[in-house]
DNA sequence: CTCAACCTACGACGGGTTTCGTAGAACGTC
DNA sequence: GACGTTCTACGAAACCCGTCGTAGGTTGAG
């Protein structure tokens, strides 16, 4: 089985692009990211292609541009982040890690009202 | 104005035993996270010498043995942490991996019910 | 055909992290 | 005072990450 270790900051940067986007190439991810103002074109390929090792995503090279498509969907990497953050700095506990998120940042009512409707659920299915 | 940069996971380690123990000696971090099963005393103690460098702990040399206290206190710390998430993997939505957390890890009730009342803290406040 | 534009592949470097071994000072006990 | 124990300090090795330059193949337009 395979390591799942966490991607770092750069691939993350790269996920979101093609979460984002759908699948794409290589070019079209680094014009996303703000083109050559932030980054040579050739670090955002190599990046890719070390996540295609890494088996952070799939690459499909039948056509010139090759074409990258995320292996996990963007609520499951969410997911271990989360999880990941909160057995790091939390003690474990994601409800902790809660807590300490909704005091941090003020979250706009539309968000307040959807947490509380799933905390609602949560609360029914016990 | 230093630049503050988030703990590496070795560091964070460290800075969880000192906020639990409070201010405490090399000796003492080591052996809280397991002692030679898990690392090198010299290990620890290099990193708690960068971290002081770092600005991330206060280090006492009066005595032989250097006390270390967190420059910052956990809160703030995890906050930054959650800040520093929610910018990289939830387009800088604190609410949104509020969200997700909730939905990935199983909550237990006592949580919930604190979740619940700093929730309505907040819906008040408005 | 020729040439510029575009693509992948590869190697390398600078910086940071983590790890540990070794050296040497301070301490306590006999 | 001698010796084992316990500190700190320092340097080095191994590894990863981000970055980019260069090389070489493919494509399309003139």
């Amino acid at each position: 089985m395979a390591e799942t270790r966490r991607p770092t900051d750069a691939e993350l940067a790269i996920l979101q692009t093609l979460w984002d986007l759908g699948p794409t190439t290589v070019r079209a991810v680094h014009e996303a990211l703000g083109g050559d103002q932030r980054g040579a074109y050739t670090t955002v390929l190599k990046t890719m292609q070390i996540m295609a090792d890494k088996g952070l995503v799939h690459r499909d090279t039948s056509a010139r541009s090759h074409v990258y498509t995320p292996v996990h969907s963007q609520q499951r990497t969410q997911g271990s982040l989360v999880r990941d953050l909160a057995s790091r700095a939390f003690g474990g506990s994601a409800g902790n890690l809660v807590l300490r998120a909704l005091q941090e940042q003020p979250t706009d009512p539309d968000e307040l009202a959807a947490i509380r409707t799933l905390l609602e659920r949560l609360e029914a299915e016990r």
